[in-house]
DNA sequence: GCCGACAGAATTGTCGACAGTACTATCGAC
DNA sequence: GTCGATAGTACTGTCGACAATTCTGTCGGC
């Protein structure tokens, strides 16, 4: 079979990744090989490799003679994973700050300066992928890529939670201006004052997090919002 | 076929592991499925699907129409993962410390005054296993899974240096001491200097695998020690 | 002597099949 | 009515096969 530079592996990995991340596939569901097969079209091969991609994620659970579950949703794990993105993001702004004004930092403040004046027109989901790439793109300035890695595994696991969170909060502004004040800092070489930013602004959600993790779940549960 | 508890995905996965992570497997090499599939005894399939959970991992690459191959190993990501490292020891760390004397950081405490003691008389392996087990025993207390997870994934990837690095200093006994300080610090409920202390100890330890990862590359293409 | 085209070999990509194991529903004993 | 055994079903675990692609070594042209 032609191919055009994707394989099929490669297809139902972006396929499942999207589906467990927006837990279109309810969490402790039984992923049935075959039927996935079937849905994407393929033979049960490359699926179950994909899903054998996706453990290394935690995406996906597997139990020996069982086969693969879809990730639960615990609150615990996305408070620590919050925890552990703290770290990252926090080490990194460290680092990126101890290089003093490089050509990626300077490009970094004028772009999200002008961006974020933009953000106020957005719409939800707009706002979610650009708080998101707010901070990925900040932690890429430490140019460390297995850092990045990690925060974007991150990401993906914690991605429902936040949206559902930037939602029933409604602070999109705050979160906004927090950003704003982040990046004001960074542009001033304030390396405490921009440390202390993000880590209230991380904690704050953290917190926030953990109230609307049921509202998150009756969610997932409510059978589609289509 | 019979099977006791453990697919045979499971020992091709662990086997491959080992044998990625001691470079058994020179950096670099492509991994001819049919062979490993022969060396394990067992069919291409559940080679390919231990090798796609390698990915996840960074352990292997792969490139689709091409296969699989062995990472390469590089003094950029070594520092790198040693940095991240920092961070999440750091974060674990300041973590555990806030929560105060708790059972297991007193159970810790005890047990390693006694195994520090003890490793003077230790052989190599044992030295690099108990210096790898104290680091990762130290984040376990903060008890925030995937930072435990992600912090064994990177002690995948930087063994075989780790290893290198204490044989080429030979100073096990600065290494031991530096434990020493840290877990009487920890002790004493002394943050800051905990967190200087371990600081310290991996920021040294960054610098010297820089110097020596050229040693470790010559080590591993010089064929077999056997 | 170097470069590109070409054919043959080796390797990957995907599939369908079958054996073995876990699940489910039905039935009988208490 | 509840519990446990049992037979039937559904699903996973692994394999071998074949198509498609990449690699390798040879040959001819310049």
């Amino acid at each position: 079979m032609a191919r055009s530079s994707k394989t099929t592996v490669d297809t139902a990995y972006d396929k499942l990744l999207n589906l467990l991340v927006t837990f279109t596939i309810k969490p402790g569901t039984r992923l049935n090989e075959s039927e996935l097969a079937a849905d994407l079209s393929m033979s049960r091969a490359p699926v179950r490799e994909a899903l054998n991609r996706l453990i290394a994620d935690d995406l996906v659970r597997f139990e020996p003679g069982r086969g693969f579950f879809c990730r639960r949703l615990s609150v615990q794990e996305i408070a620590d994973l919050y925890d552990v993105r703290l770290d990252l993001e926090t080490g990194a702004l460290l680092r990126t700050m101890s290089r003093g004004r490089t050509v990626e930092l300077e490009a970094f403040v004028a772009h999200w300066r002008e961006a974020l004046t933009k953000s106020e027109e957005m719409d939800i989901n707009a706002l979610v992928q650009a708080d998101e790439q707010f901070h990925l793109e900040l932690a890429r300035l430490a140019s460390n890529a297995p850092r990045v890695k990690y925060l974007c595994n991150i990401n993906d696991r914690i991605r429902f939670v936040r949206r559902i969170n930037l939602e029933e909060t409604g602070r999109y502004s705050e979160a906004l201006a927090e950003h704003a004040d982040l990046l004001e800092a960074i542009a001033n070489q304030n390396t405490d004052a921009a440390c202390a930013i993000l880590r209230d602004h991380l904690l704050r959600s953290t917190e926030e997090v953990r109230q609307h993790v049921q509202n998150a779940l009756t969610r997932i549960y409510a059978d589609d919002v289509a």
